[in-house]
DNA sequence: AAAATACGTAACCGTTTAGTTACATGTTAC
DNA sequence: GTAACATGTAACTAAACGGTTACGTATTTT
């Protein structure tokens, strides 16, 4: 089971686009070195780094000492156990609940927009 | 489709405990004015607007006025379309991969926990 | 019309985030 | 053993976050 602190993580860690692709990157490349990952970046290396340390503290990472390098793995556990929470948990809503946004959103349309100009 | 942008939004948005717990309360009571929920959390009612602000940034909640009042209502479909990327993109990684994560756990506890204590 | 209510805005504050540069450490290659 | 290489640490900075208090505005209620 997940707590909120961990699932604070695991979802602050992917709220960058970077970290994401990194994960990606990772992923498609497991056992890539840092070096490598951070060169397929336009930052510093020392940002890539703090990014590494962001996904390896939700654990989205994990690494491996190689010599003088170090090596990147992709680590699923924690987006498996988010996805099976959402799923039981929205599922339901998913199936029912729909009506009520599409009603919402024609609300907004015959409100002349007066909703939809208090968002962004 | 999301933009990475958008999906930063719905990430971020969800990287925090009360604000999960306030899409959880509109969820289950759609049509909740602001100061109602406002009396569930134990902090201010403008750090709660301010929550609920970035929550309708990411589109996790839709508003509507009425009245002084302002109504609140969760849209699942952000979290609906990052279902469905996940889903196509890691549905199959889960099923592969999990190998190579369980060879990690396992060398971590060979290596007499070297890597496991470079985490955290 | 005045008071109470519900929400919104402004200004401020301490902490975290995301980046930088400079330097240090450990490992491989020559 | 020195040089080159790959990573790590420290110190600093600007901006964003998450919170506060004080005040303003719009809508009911009495």
């Amino acid at each position: 089971m997940l707590h909120d602190h961990d699932m604070d993580a695991v979802f602050q860690a992917l709220g960058n686009a970077s970290r994401r692709r990194m994960l990606d990157i990772v992923k498609q490349q497991p056992g890539i070195v840092v070096g490598a990952l951070a060169s397929e970046f336009d930052v510093s290396r020392i940002a890539v780094m703090k990014h590494l340390a962001v996904l390896e503290e939700a654990n989205l990472l994990v690494s491996e000492k190689d010599g003088r390098a170090r090596r990147l793995y992709f680590n699923a556990v924690p987006i498996q156990m988010i996805h099976e929470r959402w799923t039981t948990e929205y599922s339901a809503y998913w199936a029912g609940q729909l009506t009520r946004i599409k009603y919402i959103a024609e609300t907004r349309h015959r409100d002349n927009e007066s909703v939809g100009k208090q968002r962004k």
